[in-house]
DNA sequence: CTCTTTCGATACGTCGGTGTATCCGATACA
DNA sequence: TGTATCGGATACACCGACGTATCGAAAGAG
C-alpha cells in the first residue's frame, strides 16, 4: 500500500502537509473535543482535502495519537528545562512558579491533553502510553527532588522523593480539572503553588 | 409540542422508560465514552425505539445532563453521609477510608464524570452546573472539617478549612485522573488516604 | 530539462445515524 | 368497562461523513 517506512524518496511537502494537519487538528480538538471532530473538518481546517489525509494517517485517531505524542514531548521538554533552570540547591518557590507557567500555560493543550485521558481510559494500549509519559514527568521531578534533598531543607511529609513527585503530579492533574471549569488562570496557578508548597514543604514551618 | 410540564395525565410507564434509558446510557457511555456513541446504541441497550427516546429527551447531550445530574446527587448524598458518620470529633483516618471508598468505588462513574467535565470545558453553562455541585461538595467537607477544628488536632497547613476542602478535592481529581489509567482501585485508595492526611494533617507530627 | 515517483484533489458509491410524521397498543380515569 | 389520552414503534426521507479509485500536478533524481 503506502510505502511510508521504506520511503525510497524522502519528501519534503510531505512533511509539511503532515505538519500543518497536525496543527489544524489541534485547533479543531482543542475548540469542539474529539468526539465532536470530523476528518473533513480537520482537512478544511487545515486546507487539505480528504485525500491529503488518507494519504498521511489510517484513522482520526492515529492522528490524535500523533499530535498527543508530539505536544507531550514539547511539553515534557520545556519542564526538564524548568527544573534544570537553577542550581543544585533547589529554590522550592521559585522552581514551582516556573514549571507551573509552563505547565498550565494553554488551555488548549490542556483541553486537548484531557481529551487524550478519556480516550486512553478507555484503551489500554493507549493507557500504557500515557502512563509511560507520566513516569517520566515524574521521573524528572523525583530526580530534582532527590538532588536537592539535603542541600534545601526540604522536609518531604510523604516518603522518598518518588512518591513526592507523584503527589506534584496529582495536585497539577487536580488543579487541571479546577482550570478546565472556572478558566482563571491566573488563579490556578496560585493554587498549584499553594498545593506544592503544602505538599513539599514541612507544615511546621509555615503560619 | 410534549406537554412534559404541564402533564395532566402522570404517567407510570413514562417514568419507567425515562429510568430504563438513563440506565442504559450510563452503562454506555462508560463502555464507548460519549463522543462514541449514537442515540440508537442508547435505544438498543434499553430495548426501545428511537420513538421513545424522541419522546423523552431532545438530544443526546439532554440526556446526559440529566444523567449527570441523576448520578451526582447520588454520590454526593453518599458522601454526606460518610461525613456524618461519626461524631462532633473528626476521626481523620477514618472519614478519609470512608469518603474514598464512596469516591472511588465505580470505575464507570469516573469514566462518566470525566467526559462529562470534557464537555463541561467547552460549555460555560454546562460548566456552571458543574461547579455548583462542587461547590456543594467542597462545602459539606469545608464545613465537617470546621465543625471538627479545635476538637481535634487538625492543623492544617493550608489556611482555612474551605481552602482544604478545596485541596481535599483537587487530591480526589488528581488521583482519579491516575485511577482512570492504571485502574487499580486498591492503590488509587490508599494513595488518596496519603494524600489527604499529608495535607490535613501537620506534617511535623509524622515520621 | 526530463523523467519518474509521490502527493493530494476530485468524484463516486455507500452507509449509519438523524429527526419527523403517523399509527396502534397501553394506560389512567370516570 | 368504556374511552380519551398518552407513549412508543414503525416507516420514511435526508444528510453528512466515510473510504476508495482514479487522475493530474508537484517535486526530487539524474
Amino acid at each position: 500500500m503506502v510505502p511510508k517506512a521504506v520511503t525510497g524518496r524522502v519528501t519534503r511537502r510531505r512533511v509539511r502537509t503532515r505538519a500543518n494537519l497536525l496543527d489544524a487538528a489541534f485547533a479543531v480538538f482543542a475548540a469542539k473535543g474529539f468526539g465532536r471532530v470530523s476528518i473533513e473538518e480537520v482537512c478544511e481546517a487545515a486546507g487539505y482535502s480528504r485525500g491529503a489525509f488518507y494519504s498521511n494517517f489510517d484513522s482520526l485517531d492515529e492522528l490524535f495519537f500523533a499530535l498527543y505524542e508530539q505536544r507531550a514531548d514539547l511539553i515534557a521538554e520545556q519542564v526538564s528545562a524548568a527544573l534544570a533552570a537553577d542550581g543544585p540547591d533547589l529554590d522550592v518557590p521559585a522552581a514551582v512558579e516556573r514549571v507551573s507557567e509552563v505547565l498550565l500555560l494553554d488551555r488548549d493543550w490542556l483541553l486537548v491533553k484531557t481529551d487524550f485521558l478519556v480516550h486512553a481510559a478507555r484503551d489500554p494500549e493507549v493507557a500504557r502510553t500515557l502512563l509511560e509519559h507520566r513516569a517520566r514527568l515524574r521521573r524528572a521531578i523525583a530526580d530534582r527532588l532527590a538532588r536537592a534533598r539535603g542541600h534545601t531543607a526540604l522536609p518531604a511529609v510523604l516518603g522518598d522523593a518518588e512518591e513526592a513527585a507523584h503527589a506534584v503530579v496529582a495536585a497539577y492533574d487536580g488543579v487541571t480539572t479546577q482550570l478546565l471549569l472556572d478558566r482563571d488562570v491566573v488563579r490556578a496557578r496560585v493554587w498549584l503553588g499553594q498545593l506544592l508548597t503544602a505538599l513539599l514543604t514541612d507544615g511546621s514551618t509555615r503560619h
